[in-house]
This record gives C-alpha cells, sequence and structure tokens, in this order.
DNA sequence: GCATGATCATGC
DNA sequence: GCATGATCATGC
C-alpha cells in the first residue's frame, strides 16, 4: 500500500480514514494486489485489538510507542478503534466505552486540564468505528465511521460537561482518594478500572493502594457521537439544557435542579397546569414525564441522561417519609447471573455483574411528598429533586445481596433468594408479567423472573 | 404497616 | 413481544 496522506496533518488523516467507510481492511488495504502472508495471518484474526493493530501498521502505517503522545505523534491525532451495534435498521449504538488511557495518580494530580494526558493525548480522536461481529474476522469487518473528534470542536454544552466530569476525576485523585473513584461520579467522561486482576494496585497521592483507572468515554456518550454522526439531526434527542445555559457558571447538575426550584412546594396538579399539558395522569409513567417536562423535554429521553447514562427515578413519600415503593432493576437471568463477577473476585471470570453497573450509575431522584399513605386521590407535592450516587460502603452491601443470590442460584435453591429483612440496602423481588413470566435455572427449575430492589426503608434515609 | 408475591402500562 | 419502571394485592 502506498502512503497517501499526510502523517502531520489531522484533515489528511481524516480524509485518508474515510476511504475505509463501508468497506472493510481486505477490500479497502487490498491484500489480493500486494501479496503479504503476514498481512493475510493477521487479516484472519479475531478481536477488537487485532483490528485496531491492523489499521495502525497496515492502514496508517504508523508505528506508535510512547504511550504518553498521541499515536500520530506530529498532528497530535490519537487513533482509536472502537465496536458499534446496529440495533435495528437506521438504530445504532456503541458496543463499549472508549478507553482514553491509563491514569498515573501522582502525575495528573499536578496537572491542569490543559496539561492533563487526557487533553494531552485525546484532545484530537481518529475514531474508526466497525460493526461488531463476532463470527467475523477482522479483514472483513465493516468500517462505519472515520472521524476526526476534535475537543475544541465539540458543542459547548458537551466540553462543559467533559470538563465538569475531568474537575471531579482530579479532585478525589488531589485528595488522594483515587481509591474511592467510581463511574457513578461523572458523566460523560470516566475513570474506569483498567484491570482484570483485582490484585493489580497502583500507588497514589497519599499511601493508599488503589486500583489502576483510565479515562474513557462512557458507553451512553460513545453511542451520542455514534447516532451524531451515522442518523444526523433526524434521531437527535431532546437536550434538557439549551445551548444558552451552557454557558452559565454553574455545573449540569445544578443548571438542571435550578429548573425545578420554582416548582418545588407545588402541588401535582399545579405542576401539571403549568407544564403537563397533553399528559396522561392515570399512567404510571405520569410522575417522569411530569418531571421531564420541568426540564423542558416533551418527550420520553433526555438527551445528557441516556449520555451519562444517569437513571432517572420518581419516588413518592407517604406522610411518614417513608417511600411508597422499593426501588426495581431490570430482571435478571438466572444461567447468567451465576456467570458474572463482582470487582474483586478473583481469576479471569466473565461479565461485570449487572447489578454492579447499576448501583455504580448516577441516578436522578424525583421525590413527590404525599399528604397521606400516597393512595389514589392523595395529595402530593413536588418535595426536592437530587443527583445521587451509591456511597461505597452501601454497596459492598449491595454486594453481599448479590453474592448470596448467586451462591442460592448456583446451590440449586433459586426460590430462596435474600428478602428485604436480610440486607440494609437490597434485596430480590419477583419482577415478571405475572406468575407465569418464568426463566430457567442452571438446574431447570423454571421459576418466576426475578430482580435486584433497593429497600424503601434505605431509600428513606438516602432521600433524607 | 410490613413482607412478599403479583401485575400493569408503556416504549422500543 | 418483551424489557423496564412503576404499582397493586394479600396475609399476617
Amino acid at each position: 500500500m502506498e502512503l497517501k496522506y499526510d502523517q502531520t496533518s489531522p484533515q489528511s488523516i481524516e480524509t485518508f480514514g474515510k476511504r475505509l467507510i463501508d468497506g472493510t481492511l481486505r477490500t479497502v488495504i487490498g491484500v489480493k494486489k500486494i501479496p503479504n502472508p503476514e498481512l493475510e495471518r493477521r487479516i484472519s484474526a479475531h478481536g477488537r485489538g487485532s483490528f485496531g493493530e491492523l489499521v495502525e501498521t497496515f492502514y496508517y502505517d504508523i508505528h506508535p510507542g510512547n504511550d504518553s503522545v498521541p499515536d500520530f505523534t506530529e498532528a497530535g491525532v490519537e487513533l482509536k478503534t472502537t465496536p458499534i451495534k446496529q440495533i435495528r435498521s437506521a438504530r445504532y449504538s456503541a458496543k463499549e466505552r472508549l478507553v482514553l488511557g491509563l491514569i498515573n495518580y501522582r502525575e495528573e494530580a499536578k496537572r491542569s486540564f490543559q496539561t492533563s494526558s487526557f487533553f494531552t493525548k485525546n484532545e484530537r480522536l481518529m475514531i474508526i468505528s466497525y460493526l461488531h461481529d463476532k463470527g467475523v474476522v477482522v479483514g472483513d469487518l465493516i468500517v462505519k465511521i472515520a472521524k476526526l473528534v476534535e475537543y475544541e470542536k465539540l458543542p459547548l454544552e458537551d466540553r462543559k460537561i467533559i470538563h465538569g466530569d475531568w474537575e471531579k476525576i482530579i479532585e478525589k485523585i488531589r485528595a488522594g482518594k483515587a481509591h474511592e473513584l467510581s463511574e457513578g461520579d461523572t458523566l460523560y467522561l470516566g475513570a474506569c478500572t483498567k484491570s482484570s486482576d483485582s490484585s493489580v494496585m497502583r500507588t497514589q497521592v497519599g499511601d493508599i493502594p488503589a486500583k489502576p483507572r483510565a479515562y474513557s468515554f462512557k458507553s451512553g456518550y460513545m453511542t451520542e457521537l455514534v447516532r451524531r454522526e451515522l442518523e444526523g439531526e433526524a434521531s437527535e434527542d431532546e437536550r434538557a439544557l439549551k445551548p444558552s445555559e451552557a454557558g452559565q457558571p454553574m455545573s449540569f447538575e445544578d443548571l438542571i435542579i435550578k429548573k425545578f426550584q420554582p416548582l418545588i412546594g407545588k402541588t401535582v396538579e399545579e405542576i401539571h397546569a403549568f407544564v403537563g399539558k397533553g399528559l396522561n395522569d392515570m399512567t404510571k409513567d405520569y410522575h417522569a414525564a411530569l418531571a421531564r417536562r420541568m426540564m423542558g423535554v416533551k418527550g420520553a429521553r433526555v438527551m445528557e441522561f441516556d449520555a451519562a447514562e444517569i437513571s432517572m427515578k420518581t419516588i413518592q413519600l407517604r406522610k411518614d417519609g417513608m417511600p411508597k415503593e422499593h426501588m426495581s432493576f431490570p430482571a435478571f437471568k438466572y444461567k447468567e447471573i451465576v456467570q458474572q463477577v463482582w470487582d474483586g473476585d478473583e481469576g479471569p471470570g466473565g461479565a461485570r455483574a449487572a447489578f454492579q453497573e447499576q448501583v455504580e450509575k448516577r441516578f436522578f431522584f424525583v421525590i413527590y411528598q404525599c399528604g397521606g399513605d400516597c393512595k389514589r386521590g392523595d395529595q402530593r407535592r413536588l418535595k426536592k429533586v437530587m443527583f445521587w450516587s451509591m456511597p461505597f460502603d452501601d454497596r459492598r452491601e449491595a454486594e453481599k445481596t448479590w453474592r448470596k443470590t448467586v451462591r442460592q442460584i448456583k446451590a440449586g435453591r433459586a426460590d430462596d433468594l435474600p428478602g428485604v429483612k436480610e440486607n440494609r440496602v437490597a434485596h430480590v423481588r419477583p419482577h415478571a408479567r405475572d406468575s407465569s413470566d418464568t426463566d430457567e435455572t442452571p438446574d431447570k427449575q423454571h421459576l418466576v423472573k426475578k430482580c435486584f430492589w433497593l429497600n424503601q426503608a434505605y431509600l428513606k434515609e438516602v432521600v433524607k
């Protein structure tokens, strides 16, 4: 392959990359024209690492060695290859987060945003996205996106959030609390754990060892970037923050909270009169729909919440302050959950426990106060809204419920899972269409589908 | 009023 | 048609 681009020019790197769109490495590199046994061998490999190496070596002909500078050093461009999924026709999502480089806690603590390893390494990203397909060798994966993503050219609304995220991460690092970092701390830019082996630790500011972590764009934000590129304006979800608001010297979360302020203390009927036109107050989604309207969003999705993977939950408090309901999560599959691992498990293990990912996410609670027991017809007032991440100690409690659940299912006792009295934070209960909506256990019992729930008494303390 | 089991309404 | 978030029902 001839070199047909200028390694010192970001635009040239992008233009050259775009030749891959809707093609594959095999067709674009053209193996048949120039026989190359090494290339043939590597094109027939599997796995994402192989794809990335192939693009580096045989497409761009670069051989990056130094992790602290961008791959195209002179152009200041970092090359990233990443899988996407097609959910249904014309609907795409990122398959995973985009990892942006390991954090050296002690070094990073001394830096500013502009001199941080996040910024200096990832200020310009050349992103090549291919359609994920397990059964296909890397040479035959179809490329859908080749795009130069420059930080300074992202919308101000995005940059505001990313910069705020970086500040939150660096604050913990500087305080010697890198071991307390969690992906739920931040919105688009995360500090994700990097090692599959839980015993690996790194030094940080102070003496406490911390898990190695890397900067990453969360998968929700990657999905947003993918959709902007492939689906254009037509599919754009509504933003809660208008461009003019993004310019204000206030964090994203504070700006959201501010939108609710004028309506705190108002009854649901009064709020409906302000923003609820056209909403059906009989639906289970009503309190959530009202909350979205208060944020200025008419539809069912809030773009920033999707991109930041924030779970919005509505809570109704009875007169005594106890939430009317426990809080449910998606149902688990008995056969899947026994294959999953929680951070800290020894050995290679399987997929990260879905429940762990859920309790590490950021939540947005919209809390209504009932006049009595929250039965039908009871008066409800908007009490407050709050962003929340589950504290570390409570996640350890939730982990105990998860571990007992897995242990019971493995032991053939899937009919006896942790109840609400056994744990301060979480329990297990049915979550199905009805009692005939079952799922098969590893020992071939067919039991009603279940999920993890946060205890209402725990939530009472959280929202107090 | 709590623990537990069961089910609903909607969007995708 | 099912996953998801939310809610209802019953027995003690």
